[in-house]
DNA sequence: CGGAGTTTTGATCGAGCTCAACGTGGGTGG
DNA sequence: CCACCCACGTTGAGCTCGATCAAAACTCCG
């Protein structure tokens, strides 16, 4: 490992899964149908747990929202992050195996499962959306897996990279998980996910105006 | 990390995830329907490449297959292992993003995924069978991504117990893929396998009659 | 200003990687 | 049938990345 710039890093991802450079369409998909019941969480509160029965199928429409699963040992893996425009609780079985909590203070919409798919049932294109969906979600469990076989500092970068294809504006990314969310979303420590920030910042590969907020320099494909 | 008795894996494993204790319905699913088109694989021939158009779906009539993804740093991740009975190609999109190749001599089922996807449009019972398989795919994929988070011995263990629960037969795991093999899909070095083994046997957690056998010593839930 | 939570930085340690050598088993040809 | 070979597996030694423990700096609010 020698002199990351970090287009190479961007390079190399590309190559490697062709997947994160991609501009995915980002339209909400239960907005568009004026469908599901809106509602309010607040900062770090439940929207369902663990163990819950999957019933109903959820879409971000303000804020953020991450998957969270905790171990006996007092781990804790993060599974995805959620944003506007994102649907999520359609896992993989009958229940769910993450919980999810709102990471800032979100509004949400929320569906019973057998509606959604009824309605899918009667409708073509929204039907089109939510195999979208799920197809999207597998791909992006896929691309998790694969980071997790990375170091540290290529997990970090690919998670930036993540960001700034899905919530940068204007080429800043406002981040509104804490170094803890990420760490845990990474697969490494709280430490290690803030000293690859310093490192990266001193090659001048980010800038940090604050803790929260990432500007990606060298050519990121999102800067536009 | 101190006196692991391969019980206490066990437990803690199934405590962690409850998955890999469940036996899963192990019917065939192509079988049954007596569809698909059998072919012969030679070992370690390619069934389908990494960026192929996923216009298949294939069943594992006899032998072994796995699927791998090739870095272009020379470095490969296996993504799954699939043994008579079980369905795959099912991938999420429209191509593919692991490559398949036959681990020893296989004969395999072949069907036209839009053939499959039409004929459960008329069969209940196909489609859930289908829908079964991909929510299974889906899980796997969960539990390998946890995995990954493991300490090597950890990954060791998961594996055996998921080959137990899947391949055992009287107790006893006849492995079809190499120490390599294993390792690109625990995502650790082929000598920290090799390692992890020989301290496992040292241990008595499990026996190794020969390098590609193992039988689970302490109370393993599929010594029936 | 003070205090709690978050982030950064420092120092140390160990699991697992790498490089290298050595064993082993199964097949092939003399 | 043995000698050889080659792929596969095991073992050893040293080193590195990232975890852990510890403490300092920063931030947000009351």
């Amino acid at each position: 490992m020698d002199g990351h710039m970090f287009q190479a890093e961007i390079v190399e991802r590309i190559e490697r899964h062709g997947v994160l450079a991609r501009s995915e369409c980002r339209a909400s998909a239960l907005t568009r149908w004026m469908i599901g019941v809106p509602m309010k969480v607040r900062a770090s509160h439940e929207i369902y747990g663990e163990w819950e029965t999957a019933d109903y199928v959820y879409e971000v429409t303000s804020g953020a929202v991450r998957t969270v699963k905790l171990f006996a040992d007092g781990g804790r893996q993060i599974g995805a992050f959620y944003f506007a425009g994102d649907i999520f609780g359609l896992e993989d079985g009958l229940d769910h195996s993450f919980s999810a909590e709102a990471i800032v203070d979100s509004k949400i919409r929320v569906i019973k499962r057998r509606t959604l798919f009824h309605m899918a049932g009667k409708d073509r294109e929204l039907a089109r959306q939510l195999l979208l969906v799920s197809t999207r979600e597998m791909a992006r469990l896929h691309r998790h897996a694969l980071m997790l076989g990375q170091t540290a500092e290529e997990r970090l970068c690919s998670f930036l990279l993540e960001m700034a294809e899905r919530i940068s504006v204007g080429g800043l990314i406002e981040l509104p998980m804490s170094r803890q969310d990420i760490a845990d979303y990474l697969g490494v420590s709280i430490e290690t996910v803030s000293r690859t920030f310093t490192t990266l910042t001193a090659r001048s590969a980010i800038a940090l105006p604050n803790s929260r907020a990432v500007v990606l320099r060298n050519g990121s494909p999102l800067t536009e």
